[in-house]
DNA sequence: CGTTCCCTTGAGTCTCGTCAAGGACCGTGG
DNA sequence: CCACGGTCCTTGACGAGACTCAAGGGAACG
């Protein structure tokens, strides 16, 4: 990736740079945005953290990798998220774009550290949610709760865009993309979503929809 | 639940409350140990929240039950373990001793707020660890990973204390009480483990048990 | 000594994973 | 514009693993 420097601000795109990280100063808007190609790494398990991570459009997904291949996605993020608080020293995941995506970066001063607080909670009631999911529901309670969980965080629309493929769906379900597709085929046959097309769903039977999640 | 005053500090059970909280005043170890017979409640889903529980003894289980009543255990606290970090303004599980327990009940102030981070991110990496258990193990890795876990938390003893009933391990491990006793047959068999009693387990071949936790 | 709770074991069923094949979409290049 | 290749998605057949239902055993407690 190539670095290109920004010196003036005439249109919305003169703040993005694309390439590697720059270091950013402050938790706020005033960070350059840093452009991520649809499958680049935004970090690596491992890599030294610190900084916190922005999506301005597209999406992200964060995942670790089990010894013998397997994947677990342990959370999406979309626009206007912040990510990447998982650990002291080093990432114990990977992120990617998952899309083309932009992503801020900031670089939290201790100041901020009361901040980063409220920012855990979340995360962690995101990852007990995901437990509840994963312990008990079954495959279509899962793509339920999914579908849901995605169209709460794109405000509520029964038209929810999927930017992810089903493999990454697969992955944060724990499920085989076989099964999640059969789920979805089953809910198309039930009436209860639509597919217009491969990354979007519309949810035309919401009340059933949330029953299924249970 | 009975409240007795203490007065004296001739015994270590001089400074033991049994029966309802009584606050505590700074996250230190002067508090007085409050006594939780074996299925008592600690704090209940919905009721407001802000202290924090130090286990002095004993054993603590934090869950949440879903509509139907299946029931997800997030966690079990050891001796010598907070818990009670799981949100803003109210309880989002339910806290019980598991078995006769002592706790020390922390109200941090303000000035605490930073001590908390570190506490909240350690219940993220635990909760994403368990993702990993519970999105893409089979129920012998599940088994083989709770007991090394538990293994671990108890200072990596080969002989390992388990206060919790089988249910427990089963809701926390998100299989059911059924294939929780088969895999412990499983592993006896296999000369794995030991089962000097029902709540003991000896680790005899502890390299095969993390080659089964993968 | 009896009751109760918890644990174990067995038989049958069903869900989901695996393996395999075919189809839709999308870029590129002719 | 169409042919082509690759990637992603769908669908089917089959089998393994876990759940359900059911019965029996064992330890703790009064």
């Amino acid at each position: 990736m190539t670095t290109i420097e920004t010196l003036g601000r005439s249109s919305i795109t003169d703040d993005i740079v694309i390439g590697d990280h720059r270091p950013a100063r402050l938790l706020d808007n005033s960070q350059p945005i840093t452009f991520f190609p649809a499958g680049s790494e935004i970090y690596a398990q491992g890599e030294k953290c610190g900084n916190l991570y922005q999506v301005e459009f597209g999406a992200v997904r964060v995942y670790r990798l089990l010894a013998d291949g397997r994947r677990q996605i342990s959370a999406f993020h979309m626009p206007g998220e912040i990510f990447g608080l998982e650990g002291f020293g080093t990432h114990q995941f990977f992120a990617e774009a998952i899309c083309a995506t932009g992503i801020r970066i900031l670089r939290p001063s201790s100041s901020d550290r009361l901040e980063l607080l409220p920012l855990a909670l979340e995360n962690l009631a995101r990852s007990q949610e995901q437990l509840l999911v994963l312990g008990h529901q079954n495959a279509i309670e899962r793509v339920a709760a999914f579908l849901l969980e995605m169209s709460e965080r794109q405000g509520g629309m029964r038209l929810v865009e999927l930017p992810m493929p089903r493999s990454d769906i697969a992955d944060y379900l724990g499920l085989t993309i076989e099964t999640v597709s059969r789920v979805f085929s089953k809910l198309k046959a039930k009436g209860v979503i639509r597919l217009p097309n491969l990354r979007s769903v519309e949810l035309t039977k919401l009340k059933t929809l949330q029953n299924l999640a249970a």
